[in-house]
DNA sequence: GCATGAATTATCCATCCGTATAACAAGAGA
DNA sequence: TCTCTTGTTATACGGATGGATAATTCATGC
């Protein structure tokens, strides 16, 4: 007795985890982690819920994977930027900042996706260690970008300087991300590079590619 | 038979909703949206699941109330310090500043509230003009302190500057609510006024309360 | 081609969700 | 004290959830 049962291909593990992955995040970034079910998940990825067992022991630690895929993405997009600045440091910083305020780093999904695993940190300790990573790499690269500059600054002052320019791009790119049409093309990095040149004392207007 | 039926007091009206909507908002900013299930809130209020109903006709409506309390505490925190400082507007601004970046603004549980609330805003029109009503009247205050100032900026300069310093409060927000243990008591609001203060190139330091 | 093993589907289960409704009891007014 | 309103509890229901297990079908090695 033939049954009408679905057919399918077989893919290579990494293909299956990622397909999944990106499934979750589409959904928690859309519809926050509520909205991101095993069954959802898995008709995104155009798969059958019980797949998402062979591959992740327990939904939790699907989570975690899409977490961490999360904020490898902040980083790589953030040094991306770095690859193709010049070695003058001024230039270097402009470039990383003005790359941070704009897409793909500034998007409504990004921030739906930070806020919705948000709540998800305080309970699991394991998700709350790599976004502690994740946050303390960003902003070490901006530390040493800062103290890279040709100024006169103690290492302490470069410190807070990092976690206020910091405090400028983040809020920047909050706002930007939560109203898409409140800025004009451009004007998010003409403000955050005008900020960051107001609290380091310096011109990074005309160093940005 | 006489059944072991729970024993219970009747509130008036007024207390239950705000028994709820507290109890509501405190899953909210514990565990996300998906924590503040009917069952969870009504256990925190000390009442019945059932009894929700009877003053919400909806868990939607309950949201709904629960976000327009947690709007109005901000704006409301924002405003106090207006309340107490002088006429001078160099020293409104800097109040209102220092008071946007110190407890109880800045929290853990108001960014857990924020966080979670944001998805929801997606899928719900009336969230989210309950949220753009709240936003814009936080940052027309601050618009209007700026413009206040004795310096020479145009109008449109002024709604620059506002956009700018209103990113700074918000990403030291950020910050401090995230991290509280990462910032010595005081240093968030000195870091802001300094940020400000370039920003707007003026001096805050000596005038916040 | 054919068997073997594993990737994938199908089905089932206990639990939790929001909601609806009926039973009860608390407290005010007579 | 007795009744009556209604705030409150208790119970039930359909659907969705995460997880477990059994049944299949694909693809590889021979």
């Amino acid at each position: 007795m033939s049954t009408d049962r679905r057919p399918y291909r077989r893919e290579p593990e990494e293909a299956r985890r990622e397909a999944l992955i990106e499934a979750a995040l589409e959904l928690v970034a859309l519809g926050g982690p509520q909205a991101a079910t095993v069954r959802a998940i898995a008709a995104r990825a155009g798969v059958t819920p019980g797949l998402i067992r062979h591959y992740f022991a327990t939904k939790e630690e699907l989570t975690r994977a899409a977490y961490r895929r999360f904020v490898q993405m902040l980083t790589d997009d953030s040094t991306a930027a770095l690859r193709d600045a010049g070695p003058s440091p001024t230039a270097r910083l402009a470039a990383f900042v003005a790359a941070s305020l704009r897409p793909p780093v500034v998007d409504a999904h990004r921030l739906g996706l930070w806020a919705g695993f948000l709540n998800t940190l305080r309970s699991d300790p394991e998700m709350r260690q790599i976004h502690e990573q994740g946050y303390r790499a960003y902003r070490d690269i901006l530390e040493g970008l800062i103290a890279a500059l040709p100024r006169e600054a103690s290492p302490d002052q470069c410190h807070r300087d990092a976690i206020a320019c910091n405090a400028v791009i983040d809020g920047l790119w909050l706002e930007g991300s939560a109203l898409p049409q409140g800025f004009a093309s451009g004007e998010l990095q003409t403000i955050g590079l005008a900020a960051v040149s107001s609290i380091l004392n310096l011109n990074l207007k005309d160093q940005s590619a």
